[in-house]
DNA sequence: CGCGTTTACGTCGTTCGTAACGATA
DNA sequence: TATCGTTACGAACGACGTAAACGCG
């Protein structure tokens, strides 16, 4: 049993069970998976496949069980050779980030900024998704980090570090009633409006439908859109009422955020999210310093290594900005320790 | 990097930074793990270990962090081979017990005899040692599971299987003032007397000692000994007056057990632990069994897997051991399914 | 016949053991 | 000088790629 032939199952499962497509993403040939596979079948003294003729066709019992403890063994694989890069401070690398569309467009632009002034070789890849589908990316290793937004508690089986919190605001064209109200807008103010917002507030558990389902009245969501620009120019063309994140709204001539009842849809709280056990290169966690200015790093780093709480607050979106803007200035200090090596390259 | 490096540093590091003796645990050339060692270095890039002239000193930064990872990616190996095993159906293997004398001798041999019987090719070593002792045992890997008893909950940081309750008696050679005393023996009846007991009690710890101090009164251990028999031997010998668990009474002509007020002495609980993460060969699962017959085989499984907690309630020594008895006589039940492969071998 | 897996074969790289070397206490 | 780690060299093994064979839709 080798490590390259636990390698070569692993990717076979991923790939659908096609030794073919899997010997491309390795860059070796179909007859090199082929007898790494046979090998290791044999090593194990079991067959891992179920197969007809010679197709594969499926995942045998044995495979099964012998999966899920590859993985985590790879996953280690993955730890030391993350852990030596570290230590040879190497330059370069790849970040897969993530995130949904409302935190790629506002919270993570500066912070990647700072991060790529100190790692300037790093390449970053952003990976829009709903909430799920970047757990899902998470979980199996396609992302490094996760941003999303609930209003609840984070999921618990990832390392959770809490960035801001933030509001809905409602958009209106200039001169929409609901303008020139006079008075905090109310929830029983949009019942019987067409709104316009994220397609997650479709979903029955998002927070926006709980808060209506709660107060006894029904969101007529008319049209969503993934993103909060997309959601204006639909209120500005009289679509409906826009729901958006706060972080999206903007000078804008044509719109008006009316002032709001201070509970009328419960706070979000965006949180990044870090798998548990898995070893982050220096300039992940300088993005994670960069993101989070309220924590000091070394707090940051007994979060993540020993899931240690953090002591700061959580701040809203506003002082948030404030703080990510100081700490640009600033400029971020990547990772603890050896400063003299990363100079020398 | 490969397993081969990996498993050549672990074991280098257990023997104590020498390449020599590493060698030859595992079966190979000194000069075969020096290059498999300078293979890893040069593959991560940084050295693991402290080098002075040519001799290493201890591990290096790097090597701490690396070892960490690499231990829990070796245990995963390791798992794979035992999985395969059980998959094999294996009739050989090799079990590890690490547990006291008092479980070693009373608890363990009805038990190894059940399991002997399905499984007459695998290799028990049962390894004494005190409690402590036999923990760290089993976190690094010498030993597959221990028996240990104790009076509160069990450590949280293994599996534990709750065997039995059992009390501590006193013994006193025939003619004894305690012997006729008419009523149960209370604890002060033995402040001001010299004790026999086991060597474990010694320390400030043990509940021997916590229920003397509790009542405020002091025990004069004059001796100690490892096992009841020496216990009994030393108190037949007049040495002082006995403690010893009750498995370790037997019948005995010159000495008597007299009663004992309910709680002269707190309970003891005798534990079966197993390291969480690590997957247990068939045979060892059938030992399992054999020493929790109060638990059904399914249960265990999933407690053992997935931590799922047991229904049934802890039995005392005696219906234990009765319980013991009747599952003999009835034959052992290794492993659901696959019963057809293992006749045909 | 296309698709995907397996097998056959030749080449190359790597590992391993023996043995010599270097360095230390 | 005994001990331990490293280096040198030759033999054997294993891995990999090309190419052909096999079985199924």
């Amino acid at each position: 049993m080798t490590l390259t032939q636990l390698r070569s199952f692993l990717t076979i499962v991923e790939c659908g069970h096609n030794i073919t497509l899997a010997a491309q993403r390795l860059h070796a040939t179909q007859s090199g998976l082929s007898k790494q596979l046979a090998q290791l079948e044999s090593a194990l003294g079991c067959q891992l496949f179920e197969r007809r003729a010679r197709a594969l066709t499926g995942l045998s019992d044995a495979g099964r069980q012998v999966l899920a403890h590859a993985r985590r063994l790879l996953a280690e694989a993955d730890n030391i050779q993350t852990l030596a890069d570290n230590l040879r401070s190497e330059r370069r690398g790849l970040l897969h980030i993530a995130t949904t569309h409302t935190q790629a467009r506002h919270a993570l632009p500066p912070a990647l900024q700072a991060m790529k002034r100190d790692w300037p070789d790093v390449a970053v890849h952003v990976v829009p998704g709903e909430d799920d589908d970047t757990l899902r990316q998470l979980v199996d290793g396609r992302a490094d980090l996760v941003l999303l937004s609930g209003s609840g508690a984070p999921p618990t089986d990832h390392v959770a570090v809490p960035l801001y919190r933030w509001r809905r605001r409602v958009v209106v064209p200039t001169g929409h009633r609901l303008a020139a109200l006079g008075r905090p807008l109310r929830l029983r103010d949009l019942a019987d409006l067409r709104l316009v917002s994220y397609a997650s507030s479709r979903s029955p558990g998002s927070s926006l439908q709980r808060a209506f389902a709660a107060a006894g009245l029904a969101a007529d969501i008319a049209v969503t859109a993934r993103d909060g620009d997309l959601i204006r120019a639909y209120t500005r063309a009289g679509l409906g009422v826009g729901i958006v994140a706060e972080m999206a709204l903007d000078a804008d001539a044509d719109l008006v955020a009316p002032p709001l009842a201070p509970d009328l849809l419960p706070a979000c709280t965006t949180w990044l999210l870090l798998p548990r056990d898995r070893v982050l290169r220096d300039f992940g966690f300088a993005l994670v310093a960069a993101l989070a200015p309220q924590h000091a790093p070394l707090e940051l780093r007994r979060l993540i290594a020993h899931g240690e709480p953090l002591s700061q607050p959580i701040p809203d979106w506003h002082s948030w900005r404030a703080a990510r803007v100081a700490t640009d200035r600033r400029g971020v200090r990547s990772a603890p320790r050896r400063p003299a090596r990363a100079a020398t390259r």
